[in-house]
RNA sequence: GCCUCGGUGGCGGAAUUGGUAGACGCGCCGGAUUCAAAAUCCGGUUCUAACGAGUGUGGGUUCGAUUCCCACCCGAGGUACCA
C-alpha cells in the first residue's frame, strides 16, 4: 500500500473544494481564457466512462492555461429539461423536478469524483426559474424585433411600425413570411390593432404561424426538422407524420447567409463545418415565372439550371401546392383529388423507402414557356417537395434524372438541348462538358454563360430573376411538453402578447396530470393557475379569465434547445438578477476560447446557439458574432459487449432435400456453447450434442435423431467477466434464474465469451462505470487512461484490462520519491546511495519531456503526452535522480493530467499553494544539445552501417569524413559515387 | 449517389517542412522473487527457418515515401427525390 491514491484524492477533492481553488473572478488583470464543456443533461443511468472523455481533456487545457498564468473560466450546469424526466413523470406521477434534482446530484459526485477543476459557484441549470427567467427574456427579443436585409441585422420592431404608417410595407427589405401581402400606408393606418399584431407575425424574428411540422404521436409533441431521422424521431425511433399546427417558430432562415459566412472566420472541426454547411445548403438560381393558360395564375419555379430553359418539356408541382386546386380542371379532378389524398396519407418515411417509384398525376393545365411561348402540361409529383424552393420546378427530362424518369414514365417529350450527347438511356446532368443546341439565343453556350444570359433575359422581361435558396427552414419552437421553459406569451383576441419583463421569471405551473389534457391541449392546459392578470401584474387562476383584464396563458412550452442555446454567456454572470450578463462580464470574458462536445449536436445545438449569439450581436449585448472561436468534438468511448451463445434445442419437423422446418422443444437454455469458434470444431457436431441433451435430459428421448440446435448469442453483463474473455459462471447463474440449470460447453475449465465493439449502453449490458475505475485505480489512473487509449477526437472501444498500465506508471512515479517500511518521503537527500543533484542526462530528461508535452497540448494530442511521462519516470528510475531540481518542474507538467498525485507530491515538497498556481515550467533548448551523434550511412538508400559525428560539422565536413571512413571505401569498392546527400542530424545516403 | 474522416504488428496506437517504421501501453513468451498465487521487477516480442518482405491495392515523383501526386479497394460517420 505505497501509493494510496483513494487517501490522496479524497483529500485534494475536500481541500479544493473547500479552497475554492478553481474559482475565476471576473476583475482579474491576468488574461482570460475560456474553457467550456458541453453540459450534460441529468439522465437517470449517471455516468459511464464515456462520459467524462471531453471533461478530462477541457480540465487538461483548462489547468495546463493557468498554469501559463491566464485567469481561466471553466464552469459546468446542467441541461435540465427534456424528455425522459417527463417521461418518468408520466409513469410514476413522480415531479420532473424531484427526480431532476436527484440525478444532478448523482451527477456531480459522480464529476467531483474525477477531480475536475470547474468554478462551480457558476452552475447553472437550465429548469432553474433564475436562469430560464433570461431563457424568456431572450424570446420577449427575439419577439419585438425584425430582420432587415438592408443593414444585414435585426432591428426593433417599432421602427418598422414607423416605416409602415408612412410608406407601408414597399421598400421593406426583410425576412419575413412569402405569403406576406403588399400593405400601403393608408391600408396599414387603417388596420385594427388585432390585425395590425396579425400583420407584423410575419416580420418578427419569432412568431406564431400555421405551419406543417413533424408531429410524433407517440411523443405526443412537434419535433424540429434536426430531431427527426429518416423519419422517425430521433429520441425513440417512433414515427413522425406531417401536420398543420399554430406554432410558435424561430426565423433561423434570416440568418442562414450570416450562418453560412460566419464558418469561415472559426476554427472548427471540418465535419463539423460540413455538415452546417449542408443543412443551411445554400444554392445559387434563379426563379422564374411561367403563365398558366386561360386564367390569371402563374407558377414560380425555383432551379439551379436556368440555362436548360429551352428543354423544359413540362412543370411539376408538389401535391400540397396552393394552386393544385385552382387549376385542376374538372375532367382531371377525380384523380387529382385521389392522387394528392393518397399522398397526403403516406408518411414521410414511406415516401422515402420506395423512391425508385414514380408517381404522378396530369391536373390538365397547361403553362405557358416564357421564350418559346410552347404551351407545357402541368403535372403532379411527389417527388416534388412542397417545402423546398417554391414547392414547383420546371421539368428538363435532359438534363435531370428525375424529370427524365417521370417524362419517360408517362410519355412525356424529352428534348435534346445538349450538343452532341446522347440522351437516350439517361439524363445528361454534368454542368461542364457540353454546348447547348436548340436554344435559341443560348445556342452555342457552356452553363456559366448561358445562365447569366438567361437570367438577365428574364430580368429584362420580368419573367424572373437570379435567386438564392436555401435549404434551411424556420425552427419550430413550441412542444406539447410540461418539462420546459413556459413561454412568457398571453393571448388578446387570440393575439400573442408578451408580458412584462419585470415579471419574469413566469414559473412552470404545477399539474395534476403530465399528460395532455383530454380536449388534446399540452400538459400545462392541466394547471388550474394559469392565467395573466395584465392590472395585478400576476398569474391567477384560469376560472378568473375575461379576456379584459385576465388572459389565458400558453400551453406549449420551449423546446430543448432554448436553453442551451445561451448557456456559454451567462455562465460569465450567472447570478447577476437585473441584467443577463453584466457589460463588463461579457466584455472581459468575450466568447469561449476552447468548446469540447460531441458532433451529434452539429444541427441542432452548435447550429442555434450561433443564430441566438448572431441575434444578440445585433442587439449589442455581446462583442462578438460566433461565441466559440474554437470547438473540438470528443471521439465516442465504445463498450466491448461479451456474449454467450444460448444453444436451442429443436426438434426436426420436416425435412427434405435441405429445406427443413425446427420446432423449439423448449425454451430453456440447456447447453450455452463457448463461442462460434467452438461451435464449428468437429467434436461437438449434433449428434454428440444430442447425446449430451438425452443423457441430461432423458424425457426427450423421443426424440432422438431429430435434435437439432441454434445458437442465439445473448448479451452478458461486461462485470461478469473476468481475466479478460473468462467468464464467471456461477454469478452468472445466479445472476439470471432461466440459467440456473443450463450446462456451459468449456474448454480447459474456461467459458471463453464472444465480444464485439458496440456502443455503450444500459441495454447491452457493457457499461462501465467511472466509480468502480476510481475504487480500483483511482480518479488519476482513469483520467491518464482515457487520453492514453487514444487520439480525442476518434471513437474507440473501452478495455478496462489496459488501465494497469498507466496505473503502475503513476505508482512507480510515487514510490521514486518514497522508501522505507514508513514510506518517507525523499527528494534531494539522499540516503548514501542517491544521486542528488540534476545532471546533464536528468536535465535533458527533463526538458525532452516539457518540450513534447507542451508540443501535444497545443495540438490536443493528450495520449501521447502520457507516453512521454512514462519514458520520463523510466528513465529517471534508472537513474534513481530524486533530484528537487527535476521533480518540482515534473509535478507541474503532470498535474493537468494527474492532479491529485500532482497536488501531494507538491506539497511534500514544501508549497503552501496549489500545485494548479505555479507556472509551467519553461523548455530550455540547451539542455538538448547534443555533441555528436549516430549517423546512419547508407548506399543506395540501404543502410550499411553507422559512424558517429560531431553535431558541429557543417554538411561538406560531414560529406568529407564519411568518404574518408574506412567501411566507406570498403564498401565503393573504387568506384565513385554519383551523390553525397547529408541530412545534418540525421543520415547520410551516398548513391553509387 | 454526394460529403467527411480513416486503413500501420495479436490489440489500442506512435512517427509528416519526405530521412533508421512500429514509440508508449495492453496481450503473449521467458526469467527473478514466492511454499504457492497475486502483486512487483528484469528481458524478449512486425512477419519469415533463412534470404528477405513490410504502413489497404496498383502506379508515379524522389538518392530515399506511412508522409507528396494519380487511379482504385475497403471501413466508419453524416446526408439526400433539395430542382
Amino acid at each position: 500500500m505505497s501509493y494510496n491514491f483513494k487517501e490522496i484524492e479524497a483529500k485534494w477533492q475536500r481541500i479544493w473544494a473547500e479552497r475554492q481553488t478553481f474559482r475565476s473572478y471576473n476583475d482579474s488583470e491576468k488574461e482570460k481564457f475560456y474553457v467550456l464543456d458541453m453540459f450534460p443533461y441529468p439522465s437517470g443511468a449517471g455516468l459511464h466512462v464515456g462520459h467524462p472523455l471531453g471533461y478530462i481533456a477541457s480540465d487538461i487545457y483548462a489547468r495546463y492555461k493557468r498554469h501559463k498564468g491566464y485567469n481561466v473560466l471553466h464552469p459546468m450546469g446542467y441541461d435540465a429539461f427534456g424528455l425522459p424526466a417527463e417521461q418518468y413523470a408520466i409513469e410514476t406521477g413522480q415531479h420532473p423536478a424531484i427526480t431532476t434534482r436527484a440525478n444532478i446530484s448523482r451527477y456531480r459526485e459522480q464529476l467531483d469524483r474525477l477531480g475536475f477543476s470547474f468554478d462551480w459557484s457558476r452552475e447553472v441549470r437550465t429548469s432553474d426559474p433564475a436562469y430560464y427567467k433570461w431563457t424568456q427574456w431572450i424570446f420577449i427579443q427575439l419577439f419585438n424585433v425584425w430582420y432587415n436585409r438592408e443593414s444585414d441585422k435585426a432591428e426593433t420592431i417599432q421602427s418598422l411600425i414607423e416605416h409602415f404608417k408612412k410608406e407601408g410595407n414597399s421598400n421593406v427589405h426583410a425576412a419575413c413570411d412569402e405569403d406576406t401581402p403588399a400593405v400601403s400606408a393608408g391600408q396599414w393606418n387603417a388596420m385594427s390593432w388585432k390585425d395590425q399584431q396579425k400583420f407584423l407575425l410575419k416580420y418578427r424574428l419569432t412568431y406564431l404561424a400555421d405551419s406543417e411540422v413533424n408531429w410524433c404521436p407517440a411523443l405526443g409533441t412537434v419535433l424540429a426538422n434536426d430531431e427527426v431521422i429518416n423519419g422517425v424521431s430521433e429520441r425513440g425511433g417512433h414515427p413522425v407524420v406531417r401536420k398543420k399546427m399554430t406554432q410558435w417558430s424561430m426565423r433561423i432562415t434570416a440568418y442562414a447567409q450570416r450562418l453560412l459566412q460566419g464558418l469561415e472566420n472559426i476554427d472548427w472541426p471540418q465535419p463539423l463545418k460540413d455538415a452546417q454547411t449542408n443543412w443551411i445548403g445554400r444554392s445559387v438560381g434563379a426563379e422564374v415565372r411561367f403563365l398558366l393558360e386561360g386564367s390569371g395564375e402563374d407558377i414560380r419555379v425555383f432551379t439551379t439550371r436556368p440555362d436548360t430553359i429551352f428543354g423544359v418539356s413540362f412543370m411539376t408541382l408538389a401535391p400540397e401546392h396552393d394552386l393544385v386546386h385552382k387549376i385542376t380542371t374538372p375532367e382531371q379532378r377525380e384523380a387529382v383529388k385521389a392522387y394528392v389524398d393518397a399522398t397526403a396519407l403516406r408518411s414521410e418515411r414511406d415516401r422515402l423507402a420506395d423512391n425508385d417509384r414514380v408517381t404522378g398525376v396530369f391536373t390538365g393545365a397547361y403553362a405557358r414557356h416564357p421564350f418559346t411561348g410552347k404551351s407545357l402540361p402541368v403535372w403532379i409529383g411527389d417527388f416534388v417537395l412542397a417545402g423546398y424552393g417554391t414547392g414547383a420546378v420546371m421539368s428538363v427530362p435532359c438534363g435531370d434524372q428525375r424529370d427524365y424518369d417521370f417524362a419517360k414514365h408517362f410519355h412525356l417529350p424529352v428534348p435534346n438541348i445538349f450538343e452532341g450527347v446522347d440522351i437516350s438511356g439517361e439524363a445528361f446532368s454534368d454542368k461542364d462538358g457540353t454546348l447547348l443546341a436548340n436554344s435559341d439565343f443560348l445556342n452555342g453556350l457552356g452553363y456559366k454563360e448561358a445562365t447569366q444570359r438567361v437570367i438577365a433575359r428574364l430580368e429584362e422581361t420580368g419573367d424572373g430573376r437570379r435567386t438564392v435558396n436555401y435549404r434551411l427552414r424556420d425552427a419550430v419552437f413550441s412542444r406539447q411538453r410540461y418539462w420546459g421553459e413556459p413561454f412568457p406569451v398571453y393571448y388578446e383576441e387570440g393575439v400573442p402578447r408578451m408580458l412584462p419583463t419585470t415579471h419574469l421569471p413566469l414559473v412552470l405551473p404545477e399539474v395534476a396530470k403530465y399528460l395532455p389534457t383530454e380536449s388534446g391541449d399540452p400538459p400545462l392546459g392541466n394547471a388550474r393557475i394559469w392565467a395573466w392578470d395584465r392590472e395585478q401584474h400576476k398569474v391567477v387562476g384560469n376560472e378568473f379569465i375575461d379576456h379584459k383584464k385576465i388572459f389565458p396563458l400558453e400551453l406549449n412550452t420551449m423546446p430543448g434547445w432554448a436553453g442551451s442555446s445561451q448557456y456559454f454567456n451567462r455562465y460569465m454572470d450567472p447570478h447577476n438578477e437585473e441584467v443577463i450578463f453584466s457589460s463588463e462580464a461579457i466584455a472581459y470574458w468575450k466568447q469561449v476560447d476552447l468548446y469540447i462536445g460531441g458532433i451529434e449536436h452539429a444541427t441542432g445545438h452548435l447550429l442555434y446557439s450561433r443564430f441566438w449569439q448572431k441575434f444578440m450581436f445585433d442587439l449589442g449585448l455581446v462583442p462578438v458574432e460566433e461565441y466559440a472561436s474554437k470547438v473540438i468534438n470528443q471521439g465516442m468511448i465504445l463498450g466491448t459487449s461479451a456474449f454467450v451463445f444460448r444453444r436451442m434445442v429443436y426438434e426436426v419437423v420436416d425435412e427434405v432435400a435441405g429445406t427443413a422446418s425446427y420446432e423449439p422443444l423448449s425454451t430453456d437454455p440447456y447447453l450455452v456453447s463457448r463461442n462460434k469458434a467452438l461451435q464449428s470444431e468437429s467434436y461437438f457436431t449434433d449428434e454428440v450434442m444430442e447425446d449430451m441433451v438425452l443423457t441430461k435430459y432423458p424425457d426427450l428421448a423421443a426424440y432422438k435423431g431429430r435434435i437439432r440446435f441454434n445458437d442465439l448469442p445473448l448479451h452478458v453483463d461486461v462485470s461478469l467477466v473476468h481475466g479478460g474473455d473468462e467468464l464467471d459462471i456461477s454469478a452468472f447463474k445466479k445472476m439470471k434464474t432461466e440459467f440456473r440449470k443450463a450446462e456451459f460447453i468449456l474448454e480447459n475449465n474456461k467459458y471463453i465469451v464472444g465480444r464485439e465493439v458496440e456502443k455503450m449502453s444500459k441495454s447491452k449490458y457493457n457499461v462501465v462505470s467511472p466509480d468502480a475505475i476510481c475504487k480500483d485505480f483511482g480518479a488519476d489512473s482513469l483520467r491518464l487512461y482515457e487520453m492514453f487509449l487514444g487520439p480525442l477526437e476518434q471513437s474507440k472501444p473501452w478495455n478496462t484490462a489496459g488501465i494497469t498500465g498507466v496505473h503502475s506508471f503513476l505508482k512507480k512515479f510515487w514510490r521514486l520519491y518514497h522508501s522505507g517500511p514508513v514510506e518517507t518521503f525523499y527528494v534531494s537527500e539522499p540516503p548514501g546511495e542517491l544521486k542528488d543533484a540534476a545532471d546533464k542526462d536528468n536535465l535533458k530528461t527533463l526538458h525532452k519531456t516539457i518540450k513534447k508535452v507542451e508540443e501535444d497540448i497545443a495540438n490536443f494530442s493528450f495520449n501521447t503526452s502520457v507516453s512521454t511521462f512514462m519514458i520520463c519516470v523510466n528513465e529517471l528510475t534508472s537513474r534513481n535522480c530524486r533530484s528537487r531540481e527535476i521533480l518540482e518542474p515534473l509535478v507541474i507538467l503532470i498535474s493537468p493530467y494527474a492532479p491529485h498525485i500532482a497536488e501531494e507530491l507538491w506539497e511534500k515538497l514544501g508549497h503552501k499553494e496549489s500545485v494548479s498556481t505555479a507556472p509551467f515550467p519553461n523548455f530550455k533548448p540547451e539542455f538538448l544539445k547534443e555533441t555528436s551523434k549516430e549517423y546512419p550511412i547508407s548506399f543506395n538508400g540501404k543502410l550499411r552501417f553507422t559512424m558517429e559525428l560531431s553535431l558541429d560539422l557543417s554538411t561538406e565536413e560531414i560529406e568529407e569524413a564519411v568518404m574518408a571512413h574506412e567501411k566507406t571505401r570498403e564498401q565503393l569498392d573504387g568506384r565513385r559515387p554519383k551523390k553525397v546527400i547529408v541530412v545534418p542530424g540525421k543520415i547520410v545516403n551516398i548513391v553509387g
